[in-house]
DNA sequence: TGTACATCAGTGAACGCGCGTTCACTGATGTAC
DNA sequence: TGTACATCAGTGAACGCGCGTTCACTGATGTAC
């Protein structure tokens, strides 16, 4: 509990800036990303238009700080779930984190992973806190890949060749230089067969077709850590 | 080669409907769907902006336009898929061309598949040829399970809960009355799995980190009809 | 083949609107002696 | 504690811009006799 050396003006400061955040995402919900108007959330606030350009030197460095922040959610999300329980339990766990806070906030999730914006460019800062959430999932792998290599998904013949590139192209795993191919594996399938039953799921296109998200969902996470097994 | 009853203004009408579409889509890659502008288009065109309300009812009837016709087109390519070969390799196929399409304009295939713009519902003729889809991909499913139930996604225990849905809810199947919950599960995972790794392919999450989309792509693919088998 | 008429593509002016952003200014809040 | 000054939040007017859309109109193209 350091005493913070936080002068009032710049409290207040804060404050007005959260605040225009928070109406930020109220517009984005309603009339999606690109529709995002200072002068909207200024008249919202009560304020006239120039008046936010105290707070942000434009509308770019508006939206920058709205992608940092969703992403700074999302590790934090990530970064909470505790690391106790088995390999697959954690993948589980880290699962079911990522879907709810995306189903939390659909908007937040697609000004992620959505469709990218033509000409803008997020900021160094995302690829920092990006790593962060890829160090916490392939520990988590790792711990499954641990106990039980051949439960990763594609530790048959079908992944031979993404192995062998995996070999040459493991930077963006440099946390855990450790890890095995199959840890490699599992956390891009995690992120890649997650992010596609998100995707479908919060654009709507299974509520056409009456089914339960979740329970595709939960499917996929089973499938991460439990491979199905021949029965004939 | 019945002869076309189509007058020669018709024709023009429809030459011109065509390049306001290209000159969409252009605009589209270059700024984003959402920035879709008639005037611009007009002007691209060389033509004055009121002259496109003689084609196009107004901005809406565009974008639904381009929606349906995007729709149109991966039905299409799916179609054309070959019927011939044992069932993962007409997956197989389905899932080359699916990617291929995807590739070939992202913007095209964002459209579709990206964020949803709030407010903007799709037209009731989209849901028919997702239905078309659905049917091409489902006898492709309902082949490679026909060969090997135990190699569908999820065969194991993890997908229990999902099969038990499934056999409530198959209206979106009903082109396939008789297709077993094994060929269900694998049009799911077929869809949720491949709009993941395309999404972030598309969208960029990959180039960051070094890896070649295709592999993990041709992973995923493989994994969709040859499960993993325990190798320790 | 020629004339009279109808159809329709495209124009230019105009409407109201909201946008991002700048600028000179007022008034309140904090700081230094 | 009181006064003089500096800092900074917020305003209102203004700039130029592009948007979707309507309207009355011109001129070319096709049709009917």
């Amino acid at each position: 509990m350091t005493a913070s050396t936080t002068t009032p003006r710049e409290r207040y400061r804060q404050q007005v800036r959260t605040e225009v955040k928070e109406k930020a995402w109220q517009q984005i919900a309603g009339s999606g990303a690109s529709a995002l108007s200072l002068n909207a959330i200024a008249k919202q606030m009560g304020m006239s238009g120039p008046a936010l350009y105290r707070y942000f030197a434009n509308r770019d460095e508006l939206i920058t700080e709205l992608v940092t922040d969703a992403y700074r959610s999302l590790a934090d999300t990530f970064a909470a779930v505790t690391t106790d329980g088995t390999g697959p339990e954690r993948l589980a766990a880290l699962a079911a984190a990522l879907r709810g806070w995306a189903v939390a906030d659909p908007h937040r999730y697609f000004l992620i992973y959505g469709t990218p914006v033509p000409g803008y460019h997020a900021p160094d800062d995302v690829t920092a806190i990006a790593s962060e959430m890829m160090s916490v999932l392939l520990d988590a792998c790792a711990a499954a890949i641990g106990a039980e290599p051949g439960a990763a998904p594609g530790a048959g013949t079908g992944a031979r060749d993404l192995d062998a590139h995996l070999a040459g192209h493991r930077e963006w795993a440099d946390s855990h230089p450790d890890a095995p191919p199959a840890a490699l594996r599992t956390a891009l399938a995690f992120w890649s067969r997650l992010h596609g039953a998100l995707s479908l799921e919060l654009a709507g296109h299974f509520t056409g077709m009456g089914l339960d998200p979740a329970l595709l969902f939960a499917a996929e996470v089973a499938a991460l850590t439990s491979p199905p097994t021949m029965t004939k």
